[in-house]
DNA sequence: AAAACATACATTTTT
DNA sequence: TGTATGTTTT
């Protein structure tokens, strides 16, 4: 099996060109992870040693695909697939000295991350309600994408708000430093720093390597640009694959620039443009062309397929949350009928939150579903506690953990003694994991809790002393510290939950020492800390899979349902005033779009709960962007034979169809009485006739969904 | 130190 | 609406 058999004569070009800088634009399903594959299968092919080819995608799991897929088709392991967050860790832990760290450093998640800040802000007594932590963070992180230290935010900082940020930038780094820490941003900085700074570690890792290759260029920050263009620098043999009509992630810095200017960079660039789908029907890229073809800032395209027309896509109006997860479900249950499967189907949304009422409906219904990513498993507070107990085994200056786990659970080490061991750590200049082992010499602590803190280091002198393997280690933990009998003497009503959760703590990490056989406790820790929500999904279990539109990238399924396509959720209100903004969004309504193969929904609500609040929702801007020759409506209620009547008027009698008129129906603004609810007005209607649905918000009750045919209401 | 109670706030999107 | 965090009470 040749690696060129069924590829396009645009895909072998960009497959078999060995020299030189290379740019391939691929639009939507034209095979572009294949094509990178394939590429590198094919230098090996060609003589180059894999060792000498890194590939940087954009999740582990695509990482781990590409690996695997290269190995089936030449044989050879040993190239370095990895994101560019996995990769600079481990550029950073074989040169620690060039930071000034451990090899054994801790890398902090967002959370940690904005923990950190808080107490820096603390410190620096910086009122962290005017100011949430969480906006200052994302200013701190911001600054590091684009290479910007804290000294230089400080030189340039103007506004109040921003000599506050410098401050606590400044303090922040150097906590981390103390932790022997690493946020995300830090990774990619430090690494694009010493490309730049470091004559040593620029040559070195240049010799590493003679060809980059990077897929979704779309989606590099400016610190991922400068890493890939040195990394290159010297063989020149830079691969980039993307598609700036995909670019969604703007806001965490990525600069589409990156892959528009690519040619202004390397002017000798081959650029091969990929433009023919394998995925999607006409119907469906008819509807994606031309929502993306209202963006301005985009290279002009002409995608095509060589598929059927298809089905028609399917425009889905409800009355409020419920109803749009209620006609996904039916039109689910439709497809079944038609031979899809649930594993055949993905439900998207833009904003995590909407997938409340899908899980819902699906549990009530018993639908198998899968959620990628919600609450994410390793932000849960007993898997976070235990991991806390773990990076301190490691990297016991890492003080933000030790202060975790002192007294998690509760073994006497209260509030005051907490505060008298970070005085004196500080006063020492020692961590807080020294003041422990040496808490005798501290004056001000009474007997009582220096037995208590003595207790504590000798139980993690005994934990360190293990020497076995990681789900051993993270068994021991669990037990040793007393937590697991904590959590179960509890009266948590979530604790068979909890014992379940660390008990997948254990499974995960025999898991990974699965894949890596050679896996170290500071090894599972870093990939723990790296795991994208998309990473844990695994397709062909046979479920409903829910997620986000930014998870859903690189993903395709027969059937999508693109949901809550309202002005102000979809696009984002937010993103309404600023025209790139909403340019972004539209790429991701033109992402979500692209994922469909053969069946298309795109569902709106009239109203939708928010904040505890109904509120009206005005249908998109992007439904008006599909054309109507390629879309059909499909009237709510339509295959939803049992539709449960609101309120206890069981013995009520359907009103037949054709005796009520439109003049029957009820208006927005209608003022109604209801026997038991009062005096409301409708804000809401959908559907015609009897099946006419109407919300109304009472005085008394607030907002009520009511079949008008069920319930008793008349017009005031 | 834990439970009971109160109130604030959330909705971008994620490595 | 639901969760997360803080405050009071025991």
């Amino acid at each position: 099996m040749g690696i060129l058999d069924d590829c396009t004569a645009a895909q072998v070009e960009a497959i078999t060109h060995v020299n030189g800088p290379l740019l391939v634009v691929a639009g939507a399903g034209s095979g572009k992870t294949r094509v990178i594959t394939c590429r590198v299968a094919y230098l090996i092919e060609q003589g180059v040693q894999p060792w000498k080819i890194l590939a940087i995608t954009f999740t582990n799991k695509a990482a781990g695909e590409m690996k695997e897929r290269v190995a089936e088709l030449v044989g050879t392991p040993g190239v370095w697939v990895s994101t560019f967050h996995s990769m600079c860790a481990r550029m950073l832990r074989k040169f620690p000295d060039a930071i000034g760290y451990d090899r054994d450093f801790t890398i902090y998640d967002a959370a940690d991350s904005i923990n950190c800040i808080k107490q820096c802000m603390k410190r620096l007594e910086i009122d962290t309600e005017h100011w949430p932590p969480r906006g200052v963070q994302a200013t701190i992180s911001n600054a590091k994408n684009e290479m910007v230290d804290a000294e230089q935010y400080g030189a340039t900082a103007s506004s109040y708000f921003e000599q506050n940020v410098a401050r606590i930038y400044r303090l922040y780094q150097a906590t981390l430093e103390q932790n022997q820490a690493l946020d995300f941003d830090d990774l990619l900085f430090h690494v694009a720093r010493l490309l730049r700074e470091d004559p040593s570690f620029l040559e070195y890792w240049q010799n590493r390597f003679d060809y980059v290759l990077i897929d979704e260029y779309q989606d590099t920050n400016h610190a991922q640009y400068v890493i890939a263009k040195d990394l290159a620098a010297r063989h020149r043999n830079i691969c980039a694959t993307g598609d700036p009509d995909q670019s969604i992630y703007g806001w965490r810095g990525a600069d589409i620039r990156n892959i528009l200017e690519f040619v202004k960079e390397y002017p000798d660039a081959k650029v091969v443009k990929l433009e023919e789908n394998f995925r999607s029907t006409k119907y469906i890229l008819r509807a994606a062309e031309q929502v993306i073809a209202n963006n301005t800032e985009r290279i002009d395209r002409a995608l095509y397929t060589r598929k059927e027309e298809g089905t028609k896509v399917r425009l889905v109006a409800a009355a409020d949350e419920s109803d749009e997860a209620e006609e996904v479900v039916a039109q689910i249950e439709k497809l079944r009928e038609q031979g899809y499967g649930y594993g055949d189907t993905a439900i998207f949304y833009r904003t995590n939150f909407q997938s409340r009422s899908f899980e819902r409906v699906l549990g009530l219904q018993g639908i198998p579903y899968t959620i990628v990513g919600t609450v994410e498993f390793y932000n849960r507070k007993e898997i976070k506690d235990i991991l806390a107990y773990l990076r301190t085994l490691v990297n016991d200056r890492d003080d933000l953990s030790v202060l975790r786990v002192v007294n998690t659970p509760p073994r006497g080490i209260g509030a005051q003694t907490r505060s008298a061991l970070q005085a004196w750590a500080r006063e020492q200049g020692i961590s807080l994991m020294e003041a422990v082992r040496r808490c005798e010499e501290i004056q001000t602590l009474p007997a009582r809790a220096i037995k208590a803190v003595s207790k504590f280091k000798a139980l993690m002198e005994t934990l360190a002393g293990l020497s076995a393997p990681v789900p051993e280690i993270v068994k021991q933990t669990i037990e040793a510290t007393g937590y697991l009998d904590r959590v179960m003497q509890s009266k948590d009503e979530a604790k068979e939950d909890r014992k379940n959760n660390l008990e997948e703590l254990v499974t995960a990490a025999a898991r990974y020492l699965e894949r890596t056989p050679d896996g170290d406790l500071p090894g599972y820790l870093e990939e723990v800390a790296l795991v994208s929500q998309i990473d844990e999904y695994q397709d062909g279990d046979g479920s409903v899979t829910l997620m986000t539109v930014h998870a859903a990238k690189g993903l395709e399924f027969p059937v999508v349902f693109v949901t809550g396509l309202e002005e102000g959720l979809f696009p984002l209100e937010r993103s309404t005033d600023d025209r790139n903004d909403l340019e972004e969004e539209r790429r991701l309504c033109y992402v979500a779009i692209t994922r469909a193969q053969r069946e298309l929904f795109i569902t709106r609500a009239h109203a939708r709960m928010r904040f505890g609040m109904v509120m009206p929702a005005p249908p998109s801007r992007f439904i008006d962007e599909v054309p109507e020759d390629v879309t059909e409506e499909i009237s709510p209620f339509e295959g939803l034979e049992e539709h449960e009547p609101i309120g206890e008027d069981e013995g009520a009698t359907p009103v037949d169809l054709a005796e009520q008129g439109p003049e029957e129906g009820y208006e927005v603004g209608q003022t109604v009485r209801h026997p038991t609810f009062g005096r409301g007005e409708v804000i809401v209607r959908s559907g015609a006739g009897g099946r006419q649905t109407i919300l109304v918000r009472f005085q008394s009750v607030g907002v009520k969904r009511l079949m008008v045919q069920y319930a008793k209401l008349e017009k005031v």
